[in-house]
DNA sequence: TGTCAATATACACATTAATGCATATATACT
DNA sequence: AGTATATATGCATTAATGTGTATATTGACA
């Protein structure tokens, strides 16, 4: 499984931070919407999403065209929970990026 | 204060992970003694100790010749307890360094 | 099969950050 | 003052990582 620096590599990048941060609270988002709420390009996101989920923080499924990705439920309790309490005490990165998710138009319907 | 990027930036790079690891356990140590604990060079040790010093992840204090950081205890709580967190379930990574520090010889004793 | 929307990848480039080595600074001691 | 030990810094080099643009891939649907 990841080590430490590994996981903390992974989340000492701006935008990959800023992805997590959304997947922490909203469970699934497909790169479309994580694309609006970050404001960053559709490949950038893309890479970083592959690159957290080769490294195992994310899962991804596919629905039609979409592809959505969520936190591994399967992490190690202490990364999970760095996750959680980084998340909890940075409302201030996370609230302008779930702004911009609610501005979205026509956001995907998902259905598991 | 410290944002959560730059702070996973800090301690998502081997060498000074290493070195924040013996400081959360060791609450002291000279830059002697973690330069022989972690085996790199005292430049190396001497740099990085710096860059953790300025981000306001440590303190220092010098007593004669030698030079003792600490970590920072005004740290925000969700670092510090991310610290704590992260050298409890990562104790294979702490150990042998831990072996090395009791290794060395002729330690400088501190007085506070 | 052809087209469109969503997502992923390839490539060249720019930037950041760590390293080794040499040297400077600071303190202690004679 | 001169030497020894501990620590910090300057510099050139290398390695790692992210970016933008273009393009490939995948699935939906007519």
């Amino acid at each position: 499984m990841i080590n430490a620096v590994d996981f903390f590599k992974l989340i000492a990048e701006q935008n990959r931070l800023q992805l997590v941060f959304l997947l922490v609270q909203q469970s699934e988002l497909c790169v479309c919407e994580l694309t609006a709420a970050t404001g960053l390009l559709q490949p950038q996101v893309s890479r970083h999403l592959t690159i957290l989920k080769k490294a195992g923080l994310l899962l991804d499924r596919r629905q039609g065209q979409w592809v959505y990705y969520r936190i591994n439920p399967q992490l190690p309790d202490w990364i999970a929970n760095t996750l959680q309490l980084t998340v909890q005490h940075n409302s201030a990165v996370l609230q302008p990026l779930l702004h911009n998710l609610q501005q979205m138009q026509d956001r995907p319907q998902r259905c598991s």
